[in-house]
DNA sequence: GAGCCTATCGCAAGCGGTGGCGATAAGTGG
DNA sequence: CCACTTATCGCCACCGCTTGCGATAGGCTC
């Protein structure tokens, strides 16, 4: 298993605490928060301080492993890093999700790289906004 | 002055804390922390409680006197409505503030509303990423 | 496999912010 | 002005998450 010697070799160690939240983000299907992450390791390993999985996810985003995202003002949601990277539009007003294509953030991030050099990461924050069912209909 | 009787049309009431927080907001600068905003009020009225402080702040925002912004993972800011929406981008490395120019956040927000039906306000969120001199120079 | 260095751990306090609750006071109607 | 409804207040506990600290235990060397 080179994944062992991917974090040593980086400086850090291979505690069970690290493979079990690291394993937790694996088999997640989707987006999951550190809270969620927590809840299923002390499930198993109730001595796990809640600290410690905070401070794995923080690790483990080091070593590139695992990626976050925010969805929406409150919530931190986990990932592993593997999973392509798309957008998330969401609704101020009813609170609805909605996936960006990957292409659609690419063309965004190309006008913000040509006009300030800058290479944007969308996917990282949910872009807030008003959903088409949501709009107003103009006086009809 | 009509402000009073807009607060007062939509069954919220005008009180000195009240008064006190959006006063703050509209004479800082640029954006304040709710903290920060705390702060101010406290100096003069120590008895105003915090929470008293953030409810204010989420009630200007209802009216439309106020708006909050997120420039990095962790602290929200406030700052008066009627400044113009202008977006900002963050580098996660040496955490450079760059701001966007109006017409670049319409030219994105254009390609989500067609593509999408989506009306974003990108102004809400910071974009995260890689400024200009934290790109890595290519092996030279 | 014993010893050493130090990354990491569990614990507890702290921070920004939220929410419940009984007390207070803004606005309204007589 | 006084009574009355209820938005708002101060207080406090809590939540998600971070941080300082002494204890523990990975991983390297011999």
């Amino acid at each position: 298993m080179d994944l062992a010697d991917a974090i040593r070799g980086s400086g850090k160690r291979l505690t069970l605490q690290r493979r079990l939240v690291l394993d937790a983000v694996q088999r997640a299907r989707h987006h999951v928060t550190a809270d969620e992450i927590a809840k299923r390791v002390r499930a198993k390993y109730p001595q796990i301080d809640p600290s410690t999985v905070y401070r794995n996810l923080e690790a483990l985003e080091e070593l590139g492993l695992v990626t976050h995202t925010h969805l929406d003002d409150r919530v931190t949601r986990w990932h592993r890093a593997d999973s392509h990277a798309h957008g998330h539009l969401v609704c101020r007003v009813c609170g609805r999700e909605t996936e960006v294509r990957p292409e659609d953030l690419d063309a965004m991030a190309g006008r913000l790289r040509d006009e300030y050099r800058f290479e944007a990461d969308l996917a990282h924050s949910a872009v807030v906004g008003i959903c088409r069912q949501c709009r107003v209909v103009p006086s009809r």
